[in-house]
DNA sequence: AACTAAGATGAACCTGCGTTCACCATCTAT
DNA sequence: ATAGATGGTGAACGCAGGTTCATCTTAGTT
């Protein structure tokens, strides 16, 4: 991997530091947020951004690429918990919950890769990502909670353009509302 | 409404020309195509956009506007077919897949709108869509088939970030996931 | 047909923002 | 300690896109 000379010490650290300002930066005021702002929320000039990423485009990707490596550490995790026995249905509800709540920020960061016509969905991150849901989709399948015929693609397509709403309830009651769609049982019978 | 004198008759031609131009242009080219664009696609010059729209906010919101009005057409039309017999659950079915077929390009028209902070749903059209959709809710509740306690926010929730993929099977499938959680009836069972 | 006010034109202007580059600071290896 | 390369700086540049305005055109009126 490091083929090259490895970084000069303040450089690496320099390097962290405009990832997450790029991120928070992103998420807070939006995909339109401009170099000079990240740059003077990490701390560095303008130019130091330039040395780290030619373009501004490949800033937003690596911290796309950052973010779903996040979410690829949360969803191997719940995979490994499947060997404790966890029920591979409350795992991927969990999962969805927490996609929705930290994401609900983050989300801006995807659109903002979107809007730049970056690649997004990097390959490496998005690969551990694709594996770890396919297991627990098997996995809830075989438990007879998952519905059979859904797949992968399912669940792109609903978290797709899921969370705008980043109001209080809104993540539990979109989970109550997609949750049926996914699984054998029906709706929870909630009447009054 | 018409305080004001009456526009001149090219005015409104042009007017009519320019909002089509921009609805096209915008659902086309995203929600960055320059005004230049709009107003070579619409036969006219930058100028004569900014007689008619004082900002590109103005026109944004003119066309989000239009197109709501649109929206609420075909639901007002479904209430109607409500006292031919109609079923509610289907009307608000066939809504469904029509708002997400049609409005999978004009969806680009809110996301401007959004982007430019300009006041996405304009309170007019809005209030009709409410006023029909509601309608549609409670029928389909009083008829047994919408769950009891689904609300209108449900809908906003669910179809807020709903089709960015325009993919072929797309809309039929968000449809078949996410009806579920709406209907007392579970998942229909497509077992293999 | 002539008049006038409403409308249309489009080159020029201005601002914001991504990007560059010539120069300075700092790290690391000898 | 010193050399020299790697990293950092930030004023300046260029471009893209929204907006303006002095000027010309045209619809409606007498």
């Amino acid at each position: 991997m490091a083929s090259t000379r490895p970084l000069r010490a303040d450089a690496a650290r320099n390097r962290k530091k405009i990832l997450d300002a790029a991120r928070e930066q992103i998420a807070t005021h939006g995909p339109d947020v401009g170099m000079d702002e990240i740059a003077a929320a990490a701390g560095v000039a303008v130019g130091t951004l330039y040395r780290h990423f030619p373009a501004k485009t490949d800033l937003v990707e690596a911290v796309v690429a950052d973010w779903m490596d996040g979410v690829a550490d949360g969803l191997e995790a719940a995979v490994a918990r499947l060997a404790a026995g966890s029920r591979a249905l409350d795992e991927i509800a969990a999962f969805l919950r927490h996609f929705l709540e930290t994401a609900a920020n983050d989300m801006a960061v995807k659109a903002a890769a979107r809007a730049l016509g970056a690649d997004t969905d990097p390959d490496a991150p998005l690969q551990r990502v694709t594996t770890a849901l396919n297991t627990l989709i098997h996995t809830g399948q075989t438990e007879g909670d998952v519905h059979p015929d859904v797949t992968l693609t399912d669940f792109y397509l609903l978290l797709d353009g899921a969370p705008a709403s980043r109001a209080a309830g809104a993540t539990d009651r979109w989970l109550i509302l997609v949750l049926p769609g996914l699984t054998t049982r029906g709706r929870p019978d909630t009447t009054a």
